[in-house]
This record gives C-alpha cells, sequence and structure tokens, in this order.
DNA sequence: ATAAAATAGTTGCCTTAAACAACTTGTTGT
DNA sequence: ACAACAAGTTGTTTAAGGCAACTATTTTAT
C-alpha cells in the first residue's frame, strides 16, 4: 500500500489539544511506514491471528487456549480452531497437565520455530528496507527518539 | 484488550542487527500503546475500511470509487458496496461527472461530517488519556520526539 | 465512422475471519 | 454425590474482503 490504511483519520472538530493533534499526526504517520498490516503476515502462509497465537506460545511458558483466549481477546472456539489447525502442521504440540486433564499446554515444535524465525525475518527486513539510506549520525537519533518515547509512554503505564 | 495485538512478533534467529531488533521493539510498543485496531473503530457502528473510506472521502476533492480502491488496495467491488452502504446511511452523496458519466464523485454530508468528527473525538480521548498524567517538559520531549522520527524517516520515503 | 480496447463501477459468488452459543469433559466445593 | 464452575470443542452464523463476470460509458485505432 502506498499510504496508511490505519489510523488515517483526521481531526474533524476542533476541541482537541495541539499536542493530541500533532500525536495523532504522529500515529498516522508512523503506523502508515511500518505498514502494520503486511509486517508479519505478506505472503506468509499464516494468518495474523496465527502468526500472533504462535509467537505468543512461542514467548510463554506453559500457554493455554484461555490464556491465548484473554490475552488476545479472541473468542475461545476461533483460538480452538487455530491451535487444531496449527497442531495439525505440526508447528505447534499440545500436553495435558497431570495434575489437571482439562488444561492442555501448548508448545511450540522445531518445525514451528523454523517458521518464527522466516516471519522474524521478513519482518527485519521490511523494518531494514526501512532505514537503509540513514546515515549513523541520524540512525542514533532515531533510535534514542524511540527510545525517549518508551520511556515517557511507558511511566504512565496507560 | 490488555496488551499488542499485532506487531507482536518477536526475533527468532540472531540474524539481525542492534538497530532493526530496536526498532521492531519500538513497533511492538508503538503499536500496542495507540491500540491500533481499536482506536478509531472501537464501539462505533462503522468498520476499519468503512472509517477510512469516509475519512479519505471527506479529505480528498473529487474522491472517486476507483481512488479508492487504488489507493487502499481494497477489491473495487468491495469499495462499490461499502459506498453503497454509506449513501444509504446518507453520509456520502454520489454526483456524476458531466464530461464522463462513468465517474462518480463522492462527497461526505453534513451528517457525515458529524460522524467523522464522533469518530475522530473517540480517538483524540483515546491519545488524551495516553498522555494525561505526562508533565509539560517531558511533553515537549515527547512531541520533539515524535517530529524528530518523521523527518528521518521521511527523508528517504520509503 | 466504427470496431476494439480501455475505464468506472456493479453484482454474483466464494473464502476466510471471527463471534456466539450450546455442548462435553474434567474439577472443586459443599 | 452433585451442583457449580472451568477448559476446550463444535455447530452455526455474520462480516470482511477477494475474484470474476457483467453493464455502461469513453477512447483509440483502423
Amino acid at each position: 500500500m502506498d499510504e496508511s490504511i490505519v489510523s488515517n483519520l483526521k481531526m474533524a472538530g476542533t476541541g482537541s489539544s495541539n499536542h493530541v493533534e500533532k500525536i495523532k499526526k504522529f500515529n498516522r504517520f508512523y503506523t502508515n511506514m511500518i505498514g502494520i498490516y503486511t509486517q508479519y503476515t505478506d505472503g506468509s502462509p499464516y494468518s495474523m491471528s496465527e502468526a500472533m497465537i504462535m509467537f505468543e506460545i512461542d514467548q510463554m511458558d506453559k500457554c493455554t487456549a484461555t490464556h491465548l483466549s484473554e490475552y488476545f481477546s479472541f473468542d475461545k472456539g476461533y483460538v480452538s480452531r487455530i491451535i487444531n489447525k496449527l497442531i495439525k502442521e505440526k508447528v505447534i504440540e499440545r500436553v495435558s497437565a497431570d495434575f489437571d486433564r482439562r488444561i492442555k499446554y501448548l508448545h511450540i515444535t522445531e518445525r514451528g520455530k523454523k517458521e518464527l524465525k522466516i516471519l522474524a525475518d521478513r519482518a527485519s527486513e521490511n523494518v531494514r528496507r526501512m532505514i537503509e539510506d540513514i546515515d549513523n549520525t541520524e540512525m542514533e537519533t532515531l533510535i534514542q527518539s524511540m527510545e525517549k518515547i518508551e520511556e515517557i509512554l511507558s511511566k504512565n503505564h496507560s
């Protein structure tokens, strides 16, 4: 896409402060820049939801379907179906907890790790293209600006 | 949602540069922070695509269905249906060009402007909440950091 | 001047995304 | 033991969005 397809609404009224409008402008700019939709899943065999679920299973120790459903606010049935699809494709596996046989822990397989690496590499490549022509000085400024934003916004946990 | 539902994949390998990884970290952080999915359309009667199309019609003079389709990389048929729905709801209207009767210009109505304002106000409110506890000094730093990022990334048009 | 190609938009049909609700199986508290 | 609850599953439905065939104009090439 040649422009933002998200976060592209501009102020329709006049009630907002200048700061809010500047931040909204940045939001539009930045979400456009990183191509939020296509960053991970464009051209990949996994939907965004599937990629998110694979990632979370990889990150999370003893991940369960219930956790995924709550964490992403996805319907339990939807999560269940995605899990079963990913198991069929052997990118994750399911192990029943011995102390409670309702609970099934989800683990990424070796094959799943490879698939995740492909997704992550694709995202890295997109980022790399975004910054390829930036010189060292500006690169430092860019990173510092990002770290500053994270620091400031992190304080008031939101 | 209590966490990011987009851009949440982390590096699965080790081939990427430190800068790329830092930027990906910022991407995850920031897309989580602004709640990309819910910023405009959560609790609204319009889907994200509908809101985007209304916005673009409002911004663009002499907007056409073809422009919308190309701009957003949406299917023509999908756009056509959304347009007809929005016309039925009287938030936009359609006027045939007199020099070419295939072309139909789209305009936002007064009612449409009001609806857009509701969407924009909701987004502003979300941003306002995000920054409500930030003091003046940090606020300036935040805005400057954002402007710096825009400036640096804008140069190499991406 | 007219047939052919291109353009704008519409409509039918299909696939996938994702929610809702009812259900099964297993666990816990009384 | 059994009611209430918790983890997942499955059936069904709606919405998002793409593909392809179509109509109706306009442009281009003969």
